[in-house]
DNA sequence: ATGGTTATGGACTAAACAGTCCATAATGGT
DNA sequence: ACCATTATGGACTGTTTAGTCCATAACCAT
């Protein structure tokens, strides 16, 4: 009926994605977008409409990746094994130079643009529900002790986070990343 | 002998301090400084040289200005409540919507700036080392646990830090902050 | 008050920016 | 094979960007 695309849209997304995790949004020119997605302008506006709609949906795309990937990384039956395993991932992940996209966006954006502010928001959230999720299951199988507040714990996990994604991009010593995970996971052994 | 200028060098860089911290380096554009500062762009250039000049004397100025408030607020003599203090602070301080303007530039500038990545981490080294000589010195005077280690438990607050930094800059709830504070301070107190 | 010196307003530039538009290319159904 | 439809390359636009330059203004020592 009509003339195909050649180029697939989530693949497109996913480089875009890659960019503006890099950069950020504002540093990120549509010369380059255009450059490592390999559509043309009128390709790029057709498609999506804007520079700031391309950025959403490779923002939205972050934030389903992400949650996919720690969510099956906390699914390990033993809640403290699995913690350990999704904070010592960080280190050595995929996006291990770059950070968390949503951290670098509560930074650049969130504060003077409030669709992202509320995007960045419930991402924060999501975190902290499939933290608290973790801990729970860990309280009811014994894998993690029963006095702990889950929610709290969470939020402390959630926070601790995005100190590690603050730190990774300014490239900090790997020592400092370690000595400070050690310091959290104490937090879930410890006997009060 | 020769015309004066009639501004005030320092009060200029706090005024684009003020400006790079809450929008960041490449949103913040030359006319809003020339408006915010009230200089002439000859002005500007003739007295900073370049936007990137203006910005790293600013920088370097906001470094100077924490570290001399951190210091202070960390002078009491009993160390715990000296980092209880210094913590709590943090949401309510000057900045508390603006978050850290060296989280704010790790994020955004660090990464591909070599001469920022180094600001930065010397940065977050000189706050270690305030942490960790408040440590020593609780320590001593038995204030804190004479078994902690000083240099894991400063890395653990520097790097806690700046998770609260990022927390402050999505506008997070003031509850989740005042968990993870609590958490992270429990860390000073319990026994092992 | 005049001259030597520096500060400053404002016109100017070249490049980069996001975004628009249209003529043409490529397709698949008939 | 042709037509209806969508995709695309590339020319084009208006704005904003950081930065330059020069003629003039303002000052202070003499």
């Amino acid at each position: 009926m009509a003339r195909p695309r050649n180029f697939d849209e989530e693949d497109v997304l996913r480089k875009a994605m890659a960019l503006f995790w890099s950069k950020g949004y504002e540093s990120t020119s549509l010369a380059e977008l255009l450059q490592t997605t390999g559509l043309s302008k009128s390709s790029l506006y057709e498609t999506f409409g804007s520079k700031r709609e391309l950025f959403l949906r490779a923002f939205q795309l972050y934030k389903k990746d992400r949650m996919d990937g720690l969510t099956e990384g906390l699914s390990h039956p033993d809640a403290y094994l699995a913690l350990t395993n999704a904070f010592k991932t960080v280190l050595d992940g995929k996006g291990s130079q770059m950070g968390c996209m949503t951290a670098n966006e509560a930074i650049e954006l969130a504060p003077h643009d409030p669709k992202l502010q509320e995007m960045v928001e419930s991402d924060f959230y999501n975190i902290e529900e499939v933290f608290r999720q973790t801990i729970e299951r860990g309280k009811e199988n014994g894998s993690l002790r029963a006095g702990l507040d889950a929610r709290k714990i969470a939020r402390f996990l959630t926070v601790s986070l995005q100190g590690i994604n603050v730190m990774i991009r300014a490239q900090a010593k790997r020592e400092v990343l370690e000595d400070f995970i050690s310091v959290v996971l104490e937090k879930l052994n410890e006997r009060e």
